[in-house]
DNA sequence: AGGAACGATAGTGATTAACTATACAACGCG
DNA sequence: CGCGTTGTATAGTTAATCACTATCGTTCCT
């Protein structure tokens, strides 16, 4: 039993004549002949009753139609989901962003997306970078934005911008009359840093390997976050290193923060996308990507590789 | 696309694993391997994302395994319905029957019917001949018990018992003093007959000759019944001629009336059931024959041919 | 009886679906 | 870093199926 043979089947109870069907089904007249003898074969039961005057359907037959009319609506509901579904740019799309990226990117990043795809709408969910690598992995999410270098199996990466870095101190700091400042420095102050599985907190501690050695003032702050810290340096409890895109938005806005470049070679970092390879909406991924590179995101620099 | 097809595709999603998917459908991997792919292509969407690791369902993937499944679901449902209508005996029968034999032969037979085959309830229809013999040609009827001779194209008729005519005749007549009536005597008394359209009134007709060229004092009585031509005839309107089984049951019943059998050769009409030729349900009309043969029609005579 | 209409059957060619064998890719382990 | 393992894709072959043309057999009507 095939759905060619239903077709034929609602044909020919449709038509009551072989001939008639057959041309309906763009087929000759014995193909749809042999098929329903070979349907009524394999049900074991008789479908039409055949004489030369016309075509009779049986008891049996007409309730056999009347389910094969509805195997054929709910198969062509597969095709019309294909179509509907052949749109990388419809459907929700999984996104998933580390925490010191989510604050300051989303804002932008919504707005944008939906205007360039108003039918997908993004699930969003912020993460460290192994818990959103997990999801990832798992299928849990389509797209992750997290900060290089990032390894795994099965995963494909593409640089989207670079951030640098920024020093961040009380108004009336000592480092305020420098226009830069050198990494180095990072440990002769009190640093406020991110909690354990932050990359960002590794990344910091990168650029000043006496901090890393545990050398430095240094403080840790567990469950924090970047905007938490921010409001730890007003008040005067230490300095801390942000990235441009959480650094630059506001001096204007907090008189009592003052931010201050790195000499060069400026720190930075780099920030890109992640999905599976195998994953098929490309499309969706670009969508994204524009939309992060149209974000206002001060300091940053699109990487275009 | 195909059921099968379908199948594979809905294992797949079960398993997410090609080799099992396969050996669960009973084919081979590369089988169900290219059938995916080919419902991928024809469908211009990735159902699946296959990686080493693991095979993952799509979002659009999974709405169309779950219509999938509802495909297969209704499919499925042809072969039960197939089943269910593999018995003759299930299922309603249309029967269509002749005035002059339905209210003798239906009260025992539709016990024996329902006895015979519970789950094959009767659809019947009192007729004339002409009007069943058009319903059964149309389809609105399954078999008929009329009276031969009886030839229409694409009919068979299957005889099934001889039944003799008897005189019917108040009680106190002339010819009550007779064992048996001759058959032309009919003609010299008022002979009550049915109106035209029934099949018996030709009969009776025929059975005399000088009735028919209408010399008799016959009287026709249109849109009357046995029945009622038998009241009239316990008035003493005049005589008639029943089949036996309209005559026969009552003369102990009623002593109103008298019944005599005709001289030899005994005149007679045959009652045959009659079907389609394509009329499938044949084990149907056994069990009408069976019936028929096994109700107590007095002076019947079973055709065994 | 002859012919027209119609479905069934026979025979053939092309497509498709299945198999086995093998290639290829990704990952994990020593 | 290479090698084995696991898992899917591809190649090539064979068998089954599908659809065609041609033709037959019935039935019914004139």
């Amino acid at each position: 039993m095939t759905l060619t043979d239903l077709r034929y089947l609602v044909a020919l109870a449709r038509e009551r004549h072989f001939g008639h069907a057959a041309e309906r089904c763009n087929v000759s007249q014995p193909t749809l002949s042999v098929a329903i003898k070979k349907l009524e074969d394999e049900l074991a039961v008789t479908l039409f009753e055949r004489s030369a005057a016309d075509v009779k359907i049986t008891d049996i037959g007409a309730r056999i139609v009347a389910q094969a009319e509805k195997v054929l609506l709910e198969a062509g509901q597969i095709k019309e989901l294909a179509t509907a579904g052949r749109d990388p740019l419809s459907g929700p799309l999984k996104l998933g962003v580390i925490y010191t990226i989510g604050p300051y990117l989303l804002p932008h990043l919504i707005p944008r997306v939906h205007a360039a795809a108003p039918s997908m709408p993004l699930l969003i969910q912020e993460n460290y970078t192994a818990r959103l690598a997990e999801s990832l992995k798992r299928g849990d999410l389509d797209v992750i934005v997290v900060a290089l270098p990032f390894e795994e199996p099965g995963i494909v990466t593409q640089a989207v911008y670079d951030e640098p870095f920024r020093v961040l101190m009380p108004a009336g700091h000592a480092w305020e009359k420098d226009e830069a400042i050198s990494a180095k420095r990072l440990a002769e102050a009190p640093l406020l840093l991110l909690g354990a599985g932050n990359c960002f907190r590794d990344q910091v501690l990168e650029v000043c390997p006496l901090c890393r050695s545990g050398e430095g003032l240094q403080r840790t702050l567990e469950g924090s976050s970047l905007e938490t810290i921010r409001h730890m340096v007003a008040t005067g409890a230490g300095i801390t290193v942000l990235p441009s895109s959480a650094a630059d938005p506001l001096p204007d806005g907090n008189p009592l923060l003052t931010v201050r470049p790195f000499e060069a070679p400026e720190p930075f970092r780099r920030i890109a996308l992640a999905w599976r390879v195998t994953y098929p909406r490309s499309g969706a991924i670009d969508v994204i990507r524009s939309a992060i590179l149209g974000s206002p995101l001060p300091g940053v620099r699109p990487v275009t590789r």
